[in-house]
This record gives structure tokens, sequence and C-alpha cells, in this order.
DNA sequence: GAGATTTACGCTACCTCCTTGCATAAATCA
DNA sequence: TGATTTATGCAAGGAGGTAGCGTAAATCTC
């Protein structure tokens, strides 16, 4: 169930894409459970007709299954509600209980490491950051992360063991095993097999990623994009760049998780990038550079010629490589994320957007992400999320149950 | 059921990939259904006890499926066999009826149609070829298409409500209706509506694609690189060429099919191809274009400087394309592909190898397509193959069976 | 060549789950 | 207060899957 599972497969041994594997009532139960759940997760609440016409069963069995569902926990039957209608007899209300379950997204960068906890439906119940100064080496960057984990995890009161679901983002390339293949910018940092460092802290199996190929699923969940089937996205942090490609609404990978390495490519003209001083900014310290990027941003918007062909020069050869790769992705949207995005505004965004226009296919939208420093750990919880395996899982029992009230 | 139904669909409604469809005893007992016969269809010939294995479905359930299957004419019981151990009572060896099911795959190329029917396995019953001489406007090409389908279902004696699947390549860009966006070097092309031009003649959606994005399908399925998941396919033909990508197994389209555009990409340094003596070459008649590509195959290997270096400068700005690519995509494998690569042999591929060992990505292989001149319609056949509808079909009658004696 | 051994087949009994349909419950409206 | 409307609870029936046993059809042994 971890990584590297589904690559690989001959893909045709027959037709379309249905199940291959042998269903029993018990299976057909657990599967038509899974449906009512999922609609329910998909809306506030609902009435047991509302679940029986959204998911195609029928009410009797709704009934049963909301009786098996209620009693594990997974549901809540809201008191009767006044009706839409107004006449007849009010409907109870089922809801889908968040609370019963916690996942972890944990994104491990250069400076810090960020634990948040998070409920089913992604809504952060806390988080614990531990900052990451003096270019620590792996043990110590490795301990500091874990520290993090305790606290989110003591501030929501779940024991590891009770974790639904982990994801890891870090820089660098991340291979099918769960283990960083390259990563020159943090000390000791090829080579170490974060799936296997913190397998044994919990109960379900570990999943690492880069962490763009991460923010870009938070983008497609509550960014600029959602819900997008194409898309590239590109994280420009000064110094540790990556991108993010989206295809048929699932992040793309590549052989070992090395897809996206634009800025390793000769031909593509994106490595002349590191000559920019804007990229230059990423050498700062993270509130010094903000406000570096903020300058820029004034000066340029007050018409500073400088300032503006600082801008410019440096959209030029962003725009130059994005508008090759769109002609061989043909994306939807191409999406500059980062915090140097961030800090320059659409500033950046529209004079890439012009540029593109010209040599793009006529498609392509640029968007600036809509996603603020928390973009990566954001994503990592979405991942986990996505990864949570409702039919295994057990319901935390009520008395572990955290509150959003707990923690930050 | 068409093209463009499982585009831009948010994919965050919870976790894993499980069927959202409610589940009954009858779609319960359709899925074991498939599953049995997806069983047989990749093996030669099963017996009960080995399908229940195979499958994990208790061997009286096979059983019964068994006869219901037989019943409706998709499984023959072969007489029972010796039998492995030598001892105990034989078993029944049920197999799979390729027979009982026919489907198209049409190649639409610049000079002339092309058109085979096969079986279920994949086997190609017949190919009737209609030539195309002096580029004909869009009617004279449609129906000379629909000549060729006519001769084939003649041969193999099957009416057009009765084919199970059809799949058709042309040249251009196929959006996701099925239409030609963009098609320069065939009259009148532009805009033709391949999906609704074929589906009155059938019972069965008809499924337009790229003639490069069919083309890889036949690489994955009995060409270079069976199976692989990540991996570049390049059509060299001359003036129009064309890329297959496939990701995750699975070939990627882009938006409105408008992915793999290499040639029209600046920056990538492709379009530099043009100008190149091999790709003018397209221009010659198929005979003359081939013997042209033998000859300058043939003074290179004798060590004739002039060919070598034509060769060396095509491989040259392949390469350098290829290699900014390969950082992009990751893929396992970059495979040429086309007459021109096909033309070429190995001298080509070991060429552009050797070049981008030292700018590509180490894990990426340079393999020469080992498909012949029906790349394209076996990619066809592939893609229909995979379309078609097992629970939805339902068998030839024995009378209107095809045999693979009948046609060429 | 008859019986033992081995393996496969056919079938009955039973279980789970889904569905239909009707009687009952709980609200509003006249 | 009774009619109307909508929701709930439950009994009956059907489809499908599994377990397990007796029988069938081979080979092996003496």
């Amino acid at each position: 169930m971890a990584q590297g599972d589904m690559r690989d497969r001959p893909r045709h041994a027959g037709a379309g894409d249905r199940q291959m594997t042998a269903l029993d009532p018990r299976a057909m139960r657990l599967a038509n459970a899974e449906t009512v759940l999922r609609a329910l997760y998909g809306a506030d609440a609902l009435s047991q007709a509302a679940i029986a016409t959204a998911t195609g069963l029928s009410r009797r069995t709704v009934e049963l299954i909301l009786v098996d569902l209620e009693a594990e926990g997974w549901v809540r039957v809201r008191s009767t509600e006044p009706h839409a209608s107004g006449r007849g007899r009010p409907a109870r209300q089922y809801a889908f209980r968040s609370e019963v379950g916690v996942v972890l997204g944990i994104d491990i960068a250069h400076d810090r490491s960020t634990v948040a906890a998070a409920d089913l439906r992604g809504r952060t119940l806390h988080t614990a950051v531990v900052p990451m100064p003096g270019e620590p080496e792996r043990a110590e960057r490795l301990a500091g992360t874990r520290r993090a984990v305790a606290e989110a995890l003591r501030a929501v009161g779940v024991r590891p063991g009770q974790v639904g679901s982990v994801s890891v983002a870090t820089p660098g390339n991340v291979n099918d095993k769960g283990a960083v293949d390259v990563e020159l910018s943090m000390h000791g940092w090829t080579g170490v097999r974060l799936a296997e460092e913190f397998a044994p802290d919990f109960a379900v199996p570990v999943h690492v990623e880069n962490n763009a190929k991460l923010a870009v699923l938070a983008e497609l969940w509550e960014g600029a994009t959602p819900g997008a089937d194409h898309l590239l996205w590109l994280m420009l942090e000064g110094q540790y760049n990556g991108m993010g490609i989206v295809m048929d609404g699932v992040p793309y990978r590549g052989v070992d998780g090395a897809a996206g390495e634009i800025f390793w490519a000769k031909g593509l003209g994106l490595d002349a990038l590191t000559a920019s001083p804007l990229i230059g900014l990423g050498r700062l310290e993270p509130e010094e550079r903000r406000a570096e990027a903020t300058a820029i941003l004034e000066r340029a918007e007050r018409g500073d010629p400088a300032a503006l062909s600082e801008v410019d020069s440096f959209a030029d050869v962003l725009a130059r490589g994005l508008s090759a790769l769109s002609w061989v992705f043909a994306p939807r949207y191409v999406v500059l994320g980062g915090w140097l995005a961030w800090a320059l505004g659409d500033l950046l965004a529209t004079r890439v957007a012009a540029r593109m226009a010209r040599n793009a296919p006529p498609f392509v939208a640029v968007r600036r992400s809509t996603l603020g420093p928390d973009a990566v750990v954001r994503g990592a919880i979405r991942a986990a999320l996505d990864r949570y395996e409702w039919t295994a899982a057990r319901p935390l029992a009520p008395e572990r149950r955290p509150s959003p009230v707990d923690g930050g």
C-alpha cells in the first residue's frame, strides 16, 4: 500500500477499468457502506431518502447501513430538522463525523519543519513548527521533525498508532521507495529513507513526496484551479525551485519521482534564472527576502524602470521556458507558486501571461497561486486524506476524539 | 462512453479509488463473471480450480459462472486434457473464444486509409487498404475510408452493427469530442468530426485519436517496451511528425489532445529539424523515400562522411530536444518510431543515445521502435480492444463468427 | 483386472445482502 | 380534529456466494 505498487503494470489485460477482485456479499456491503459514507462526506447532512437517490441504493439498504455506521461512530444523527417543503414528517438528518480520524501533513523545509494535524475533512486542528536554523545535519533535522510530530499529536490528543494517514513533504527527488535520491541543498539529505524513518512511529504506511508535487495538490483542492485536469505548477522559492505536473487530475511523478526538473534541463533556458537577482533573494532569511521582494514590488508599481526591468527579464526567461513546455504538455493552466510568486503578487503573473500569449498554445491560462506559505503542508494533508483507508480504518473512540477547539 | 467524459473531474471526494456505484447482487455477479472472463482471457485454457485460485472466487461460483458464459458463447470447453501430475480425474479445460467479437482499427494516413479487423485477442483477421493518391478532398477521403471498412467487414463476415469496438487514427489534433482541431497537411481535414462521421455506421461509440498517440499503444503492447510505465514515443515521418506520451501506463492527451506538439514549440530546437534533408525525404513517394533512406544508411555504414554527418546533425538536434524533455518527463524510455527511424535502423538510435547519455537523466534509455509500418493500425486495434465493453457486449452468433482463415 | 488413490465435478444447505412493498409515525394544513 | 404529506420500520422474497459432502473419472498398485 506504500508507494511504488501501481507502477509499470501492464495495462492490457483486456478492456475498461473495472475492478478485478472477487466480490462476495461482504465485499458488496463494504463497498456500499463506503458509497454511503462518501455521499455523506460530500454534503453537510443528508436524509435517508437523499442518500438513496444520491447513491442509487434502496432506502432500506441505506437505512441498514446507517445503523451500522452510526454504531461504529462514523455518522451522527442530527435531530430532525424543519424540512424543506414545509409539510410532512421531517426527515432525520445524518452527518459525517470528521472528528473520528486524524491525518498528518509533514513539511520538511530548509529552515523549518512544520507538522499539521487535520480532521477527515482536512480542517487543520493544530500546527506545530520547529525552526531549523543553521543548516542542521540529517539526524538533527529528523529529530526536530519528530518533536513537531509529537507536539501536534499531543495537542490533538491522539496517539501515533491512531493516526489515519501520514504524508511527508521534502525538497529533492523522492524515489518510488520513499527515499530522497538527490537533494543537494540540505546537509546529508541525499539518500535519507524518509518512509522507513517514520514508518515505525505509525500504524499506517508513510507517504513521502517532493514538496512541489504536494503543493500542487493544495492548489487543486483549495487554490486557484480547483479540480483542474491538466496543469503545470511552478514553485519559485529562490534557490530551491521545483515543478508539480498534474495530468488527468493526478500528480505525475515520472521514473523515481524525477519528473519536473526543468531547472536542470538545458534547452529550456530556465537555468538562466539562477543568475536573476530575484532568485538571489532566496539566499536571504525569510523575513529579509520578503521585505526585499515587497520593496521591488512597490518600486515596480510606482513605475521604477530598474525594478520593472528586473521583473521583466525574469518574466522573459520564465515565459520562454513555460511556452515550450505548454506545447508539450498542453496544460489548461500554468500556475506560479512559491514565496517569490506570492511576494510579487499579480505583477509577475500578468507579465508572464502577456509574454506567453504570443508563444504558447491559446488555451493555456496563467494563474498566480492563491495559496500562502502553508501550500506544502496543505498539499501533504490532501495527499494524506487521499490515502486514508476508509474501509480499513476504525473511528477513534469518543474519549480520544480531538475537537477543533483544542488545537491552534 | 465516448471521449471527454472523465476529464476535469474533481478528484477529491475522499480517499482511494474504489468505485462509487451502488452494488446489488446482479452487479456483483456481472463483476465476478467479468473477472472469470478476464482470467480466461489472460491464459490459454484453465480448469475450474485454476480459475478459482486465480480469481479468489469459490470453485462453485466459478462453476456456475462458467455455465452461463458457455451458454452465452464466451467460453468453450476443451475436451478433458491429459493433466499435469499424471493421475486423478482430468480437469475440464475452459478457453476464452476470441472469435466471438470483432474490433476495427482504422488508420487514415496521408497517402492511404487502412482498416484492420481483429478478434478479441487482437489477432488481425483482415486488412483492407485503399490508396489515397493526389491529396484528395475531405469527402473523397472519407468515402474511400468507408470503402475500406466495408471491405474489411465483408471479408470477416460481420455486419457493421455487430462490431464490438472501433478506433480511428488520424493526423492532427483530435479534440475531446473526436473532431480534428488542426491538421494542415491534408486537404479540408481541419474541423472534420470523425467521431460523428463514423458513429452512424456502428452500434458502438467511435473512438478517434491522433496517429502518434495510438502508435505508442502498439509499442506498449507488442513493441520494444511492453508494459512500460513512462515513455516518450517519437513518430518521425518526414513532414508529418508527432509524439506519443505515456504516463503511468496511460497515453496522455492534454487539453483537447494538444499534448506533444514538440515541433511547434520554440525553445526545444526541434523545429530546426524541418530544415534537415532527412525530413525532406518525407516529400517523396513512399517507395522513393524508403530507397533514399536505405541509400543513406548504406553509405553511412560504409563510413561515407557526408552521409554520417547528415545523420549526426539530425541526431544532434533530436538529442538536444529529447534531453530537455527527459528532465521534464523523467521517462523510462525514449522510443524513435515512424518510417524514418524504421528506415535508418539502429544507426539513428545509437547516435541519439550517445548524445543523450551526456545530457539526459541517467535512467532514460533510448530505443528504436520494433514496429513496422502497421504501428498505427495496431495501436488503433489496441485502443479498440481497451474500449471493448465486455459486460455490454453480446457474443456473435456461431454462424456469424469470423475465422482467422477467412481473411488475409 | 479389482480395489486403492487421487483429483475433479455436481449439488444441497445455508448465509448475507439487496429490494419491494406495506403499515405506522410525525409533521403541516384546513 | 381529521386529511394530507413525508419519513420510518419491518416482513417477505430473491439473487448470489460459500462450505462441504457424495459421486465421477482418471491412474496406481498388487
